[in-house]
DNA sequence: TTTGACATTGGATTTAACTCCAAGCTTTAT
DNA sequence: ATAAAGCTTGGAGTTAAATCCAATGTCAAA
């Protein structure tokens, strides 16, 4: 079991992060200890990687608890919801990748086609490269 | 030339989001009529697309206000800087690009493993989905 | 010509996601 | 055994990105 600043260390948080977390919902320690300190066991941890993979990822952290409500009592869920859910989101990804991958292309392109030389850059215009998709 | 109220309404935005861009640099109206009214222009309104468009890829504000300071003034800068930063920032699109896609295909692992039937989602678990990588 | 929609400014409020602080226990190291 | 480091709680403060409000000015239409 990690005690609340060994926990923060190891993943580079804010001792009052991962106490935000806990009154959010997100991320309650599984155990006290009898001097009322927060023990985390692993399982706890396993959580906190989802939670800042997900993040990462550009979800907010009530998006994050809608997924973590369903993996908190799994078995009062139908698979179908379960599925349906994931799905949703997994949709919700797709869209993101195909813009944020559509950005990508068209900085991609403007540094393609920039010289890149000491010259001025009065032709390297990166509202144009958006526009042309 | 379109008044603040009709550049909002057509990209969804509420007029006070369009002056807090221009109090924060991001987008000045190129002329003000002679009450005052703001005015923008068609490059303008381009102007605002690339932003949107940063912005649902997740860049801040202050992300985009930096790639638009090289728009403003292009001639100023050498060929050689405009293609380093925005080669700078295809990187970063790919850094997120990968977490992304790492992401989507753990939670479709866990669908495509999901029977997606009435049963309990007892095994459906979105955290060991997820440490899988 | 007056009503209603739209605009201006400055400043206050909101929301999310932290981050900090104070006063007081607990644990660890010397 | 005592000082330093770490923990507790409740509550205040911060930052980004809006959004709202009030008092007032402008303008097109009935």
């Amino acid at each position: 079991m990690y005690r609340i600043g060994a926990l923060a260390k190891a993943y580079r948080l804010n001792p009052d992060t991962l106490r935000y977390y806990e009154k959010h919902g997100l991320l309650a320690p599984t155990a006290r200890s009898e001097s009322g300190y927060r023990l985390y066991s692993e399982a706890d941890a396993q959580k906190l990687r989802f939670i800042l993979k997900a993040k990462a990822v550009g979800f907010t952290l009530a998006e994050i608890g809608e997924l973590l409500t369903i993996e908190a009592n799994r078995s009062q869920w139908a698979c179908q919801d379960v599925k349906a859910l994931v799905e949703a989101k997994v949709t919700q990804i797709d869209a993101k990748l195909a813009q944020l991958g559509q950005f990508r292309d068209s900085l991609q392109g403007l540094a393609d086609a920039c010289c890149g030389g000491p010259e001025s850059a009065e032709h390297c215009s990166i509202l144009d490269a958006l526009e042309v998709q």
